[in-house]
RNA sequence: GGCCCGUUCGUCUAUCGGUUAGGACACCAGAUUUUCAUUCUGGGAAGAGGGGUUCGACUCCCCUACGGGCUACCA
């Protein structure tokens, strides 16, 4: 069965979207465009009681930075199949619902929550499994054990009331899924699952098949936390008699925390020191505060790749992609199988090859930001900005430390190394300090050449080894023990900041 | 507990019955760099266990163990 390949993601707005969630939206998006066709946005908003403001703006807003933009949805620019806010949409669940009813495929059931519990509580205490079953469901009040008269009467009432799918007894339900192979179930295991509540809202499941039905999806990639309600929801593309256009599934596995076992969470992030978000978020409730990849000073190319390489390899050793290289070499049957634990570490090195691959200009405005907070911007030009991001990109793994290893670009060092001074300062450095100062003043054409010149001359009239004063100069220079090549910073710096800061260090070192 | 899914170096993974089990990150050592870092070279490091099937299993099947997911009028 071919047809035009749409794929969706479908986040609820109940908080930051999770960077689970942004590799789950890559693969939708990579399918997608790898098969030429659609990718599109819908937000899950059914349960009413877990809304989170902003949240869904944050959703967007994490997909344009990652540059995963869906071609249809919320912030998306809508499309043939408006609205994709499922909240919205709520109208015409209803009569989905009253279809499967209709057909004998779904039920009323009027119970109230102590009714559930009751049942429960009964079940455990007799040893079997408590759900709400092929079994269980003739001992409740629901439109199977209730007179039509009484049925009637409790929806005449406005007695609230829910819809369950009415599950066969036992039957196996088997299906391919795209990344697993053939998966079954048995549904003497399952439950009659609530469709739609009391509130007059769908829940997930019917909403999802309803949807993707309607969006004409052909494809579902999805998280492994879903495998379990793949055949309820292949039971209700058959009730509904979509089977023929019933969606093929694709079950992610799931990312992992970095240490021992488990779902890589929220608080994982702030216990191990790395995002598990793509954007900073700060909770509206509870004033909670997350970090973001993006305030972390990670490039979204970064992430990107990153993410891609986490539960799927291309079977080749190809280790850096672009989102477009990524598009071409996709497909889902090279996703792994297994859960993949978050390395943090190999998230720097792919932060580090992308920084460095980085232009200078546009790293540019990262450091000018900088330079603003600092009250130093006007002092200097675009193209001394410029050049100093090419020298210290080599040095950095975070866009976010650009200030902190290039200040002295800025601002004459106000602390040193110590460590370094009293490891190499010793009674023939000031003289030494004292010639490389006055000789850079007659050196024609400034430059790191020059500078170099300058320098080697005057070790060799002191007779001291450059291994031994090279670190100490650039200490003097720059306050710190490492950066890009000393010569590099000295011509940049100029000679005026040159003689002072050679002045300056004199002054603190030599008593 | 029940159901489902999974299991190759510390981590991400390649291998789709026959390989000295390959790569990357991390780690260690050496070289280069007049400093730190970079870079380069080298090194240690893996098929959960037990049964089958087969001339031959990391690869196929079964069992066990371990890990994970699900088990709501949440998604």
């Amino acid at each position: 069965m071919d047809r035009r390949v749409r794929v969706r993601f479908a986040p609820s707005p109940t908080g930051p979207l999770h960077i689970g969630g942004v590799r789950t939206a890559l693969y939708n998006y990579l399918f997608a465009r790898k098969h030429g066709g659609d990718f599109l946005l819908r937000i899950e908003d059914t349960d009413q009681t877990r809304f989170v403001p902003g949240a869904e703006e944050y959703i967007i807003e994490a997909l344009k930075w990652a540059g995963i933009e869906p071609v249809e949805g919320i912030g998306f620019g809508d499309g043939p199949h408006a609205p994709y806010r499922q909240s919205e949409r709520k109208p015409m669940y209803k009569q989905y619902a009253m279809q499967l009813i209709e057909a004998g495929h779904a039920y009323y059931a009027f119970d109230t929550a102590e009714d559930l519990e009751g049942m429960r509580e009964r079940l455990k205490a007799s040893n079997v499994d408590a759900k709400y079953d092929a079994i269980t469901r003739s001992t409740m009040k629901n439109s199977l054990t209730l007179s039509e008269d009484e049925v009637g009467k409790r929806l005449e009432n406005g007695d609230p009331y829910v819809v369950r799918f009415k599950l066969p007894r036992k039957e196996e339900v088997k299906f391919h899924d795209e990344i697993r192979g053939w998966v079954s179930f048995n549904t003497a295991q399952l439950d009659d699952k609530v469709l739609y509540k009391s509130d007059g809202m769908p829940t997930y499941h019917l909403a999802n098949v309803v949807d993707d039905y309607l969006m004409h999806i052909s494809h579902v990639i999805r998280g492994e936390e879903w495998l379990p309600s793949a055949p309820l929801h292949i039971l209700l593309y058959r009730a509904f008699g979509w089977e023929d256009v019933m969606p093929k599934f694709a079950h992610l596995p799931l990312l992992l925390k970095p240490d021992g076992n488990g779902k890589l969470s929220k608080r994982d992030g702030d216990r191990l020191g790395f995002p598990v978000f793509p954007l900073n978020w700060l909770d509206p409730n509870s004033g909670e505060k997350s970090s973001g990849y993006r305030e972390a000073g990670y490039l979204p190319e970064a992430v990107v790749n990153l993410l891609a390489m986490l539960g799927w390899n291309p079977g080749n050793n190809q280790e850096l992609f672009t989102i477009e290289e990524l598009t071409e070499a996709f497909s889902l049957e090279r996703v792994s199988k297994s859960g993949a634990k978050f390395d943090q570490n190999k998230a720097k090195w792919y932060n580090q090859q992308y920084v460095r691959k980085l232009d200078n200009k546009a790293l540019a405005p990262i450091l000018t930001t900088a330079l603003i907070n600092e009250g130093l911007a006007s002092h200097f030009t675009a193209e001394y900005v410029e050049a100093v991001c090419g020298l210290v990109k080599e040095k950095m793994s975070f866009t976010n430390e650009i200030w902190d290893i290039s200040k002295y670009f800025f601002q004459d060092p106000s602390a040193y190394d110590l460590g370094v001074i009293e490891k190499r300062w010793n009674e023939k450095i000031p003289a030494l300090l004292h010639e490389i100062k006055s000789e850079i003043e007659t050196v024609e054409e400034y430059n790191a050449a020059a500078i170099e010149g300058v320098y080697n001359q005057a070790l060799n009239n002191h007779g001291i080894a450059g291994k031994d004063f090279l670190q100490l100069f650039r200490v003097c220079l720059t306050g710190i023990a490492g950066g890009p090549p000393l010569f590099e910073i000295a011509n940049l710096i100029g000679k005026a900041a040159m003689r002072r800061r050679i002045e300056h260090a004199l002054q603190e070192f030599s008593k």
